[in-house]
DNA sequence: CGAGGGGCTGTTAGCGGTAACATAGCCGAT
DNA sequence: ATCGGCTATGTTACCGCTAACAGCCCCTCG
């Protein structure tokens, strides 16, 4: 049974109410619930009880006025519908949860100016520190991540310059990869199928390195296909239908993501098309999902997990007074699957 | 004292630093940047300017704790990587963009202990409302949110007992209504596939309502599988698998949410498996991606979008002055697909 | 037996804003 | 000229908590 001691049952406690219900002072109180300073064990386990009894949260707006201390780390990700940036706050939760600090999202749909709103709104609850996904950002963005005095972490991508710290992958060395894995295994008419989204850096820096390698080995781009919002995996399928009717000849589609990638794969099986023979199929990101289809999509991890560790780490570190910019390349491995012929 | 604005340029800037560059007193820099009050248009360029050039970025943990007021609202869920919680927090966002109001997502992994860890971490921020999925939670956890003394919605589920206010759907009823639609389409020997996490207790209900309604038509379930973790495709290829090896003379295999449903279909269609002649299937949630399988999955929409809006807009009201527990039940539709025999 | 040192608790002064009220001009109406 | 009322700005007192320091008590040790 919670007893309502107070004459005002809906006003919200203070250290005094638990202070005068445990009688020792509010200074106290406080030691006792954050665990600092020395405190005899009687009055510990007096306080304990009336803050329980009474029901006390507390106010951590006060503390973190008092203390100029928030275990807030804030996160910023372009999107949570797709399943590429939960599985980076997953990575950064797990680390995060061993140092008190905890993770804060915000989602910016793709938009600079929405994300250097979010910035701003992040930083003026004063976290601990900021990691923000990718390395392009406005003018004003990036000034203020670079005064806020704080850790800050650019994660997914290593091609362009960091405010501060930054952990990825280079993407355009990931496209450049899978070109070369595909030019290896001889397949010459190659098609490319991605997203329309003008802020998807990441996505386009993989098709530039995408196509540096096939100029390097004499080839070009024999078709490209863009789309935008819907079920990923309808789209890749609509678009792979579209690719093959208007170049009938194509021998290989390199989609910009696993999903459009998986709808074209189950296009293709649909159709009858013979896979890896006929035509090659590759992705990026090597999603949970591609486990359960069919046949195994060629693709290439992004290190989403490992990603959100490593920054995580950063922050933590820093916290502790580690200083200076460090940038942290991880490198994604391809994985050929079963949709890209065996040399 | 450390007096100085320019002595230390990686001290973090405060109303006064603005004050004095613009060389008005605190209160005025206050009212520009809050746009209240009357301020001549002299002034607040001049504020504006000063701000801006400082790059100033207000303290909302000062002006929280003397205002009284957050703009903060938590959303807790249990997981980000299904797909049905990114939705629900779309349609909070949607909402919330409207009125100054922000979301701060909690998430608990199905865990009653690490719910009420979140809910306590959140609440000590004194937020102006939660959003909480589902109704069960620990006593502590509802005696918190009661105490809170803000609007509390409890989303996803109506089928038991909330704190405050409540928008979802009887998943009861949706188990009925699926196991009806099943049985008039004349399946009779019917499975279920579904998760095994003790604490997803939506999915338990819609078991129940299922059941209860086999009963009530004289059939009881003639084989059941449940998994953890891993791809859910893959799962529920597996399962399925499983299932129809063990009890070769099923004719329905319904399953606790669509994607293990379209990895079953996926495994039944490259079986060769006549669907939905020999063998029916159906799901739950309404996922976005069952457009792109080959063949569509019975389902029923769970309404994901519609009570993150609403959920929202109670928030938002009771902030206006709204005061009472509401309880707001949606109907989902069945959606039938290919997967149902017509009848 | 007094000094020195812990262990435990209390006191004071903010942290950086904002609510509420006070004040200084300036105007037109009386 | 007096007054009231308005606009634009400043002053004061906190919001709820914590850092820093100040005590007090009791014990040990030379």
């Amino acid at each position: 049974m919670t007893k309502a001691p107070v004459s005002d049952p809906r006003r919200t406690l203070t250290l005094r109410d638990v202070s005068e219900a445990s009688g020792v002072s509010e200074m106290t109180v406080s030691r006792v619930l954050r665990n600092r300073g020395d405190v005899s064990v009687a009055t510990r386990e007096r306080v304990l009880e009336a803050a329980r009894n009474l029901g006390y949260v507390p106010n951590k707006i006060a503390g973190a006025l008092a203390s100029q201390r928030v275990n807030l780390v804030g996160v910023i990700i372009p999107s949570l519908s797709n399943m590429v940036f939960p599985e980076v706050l997953a990575g950064v939760s797990d680390t995060l949860d061993d140092t008190g600090l905890q993770p804060v999202v915000g989602v910016t749909n793709y938009s600079p100016e929405r994300e250097e709103q979010v910035i701003y709104e992040m930083l003026s609850w004063r976290p601990s520190g900021m990691i923000v996904a990718g390395l392009e950002h406005t003018e004003a963005s990036r000034a203020m991540l670079a005064q806020a005095g704080i850790p800050i972490v650019e994660i997914m991508d290593i091609d362009g310059e960091a405010v501060d710290s930054a952990v990825g992958i280079s993407h355009r060395r990931a496209g450049r990869q899978m070109a070369e894995a595909i030019i290896a295994a001889g397949y010459r008419k190659i098609a490319f199928l991605g997203t329309m989204m003008p802020h998807d850096h990441r996505a386009r820096k993989r098709l530039q390195g995408f196509e540096e390698a096939l100029a390097k080995a004499g080839l070009k781009l024999v078709d490209q296909e863009f789309y935008s919002g819907g079920s990923a995996l309808l789209k890749g399928r609509e678009m792979t239908e579209a690719v093959l009717k208007r170049s009938p000849d194509v021998d290989f589609l390199y989609y910009s993501n696993d999903m459009i990638g998986a709808g074209g794969l189950l296009y293709c099986l649909a159709q009858g098309i013979d896979v890896p023979g006929r035509i090659g199929l590759a992705g990026f990101n090597g999603v949970e999902l591609l486990d359960g289809l069919p046949r195994r999509l060629a693709t290439m991890d992004a290190c989403r997990l490992e990603i959100g560790r490593r920054a995580a780490e950063i922050i933590a570190g820093k916290h502790e007074g580690v200083i200076g910019g460090e940038v942290i390349e991880l490198f994604p491995t391809l994985q050929p699957g079963d949709t890209i012929r065996k040399v």
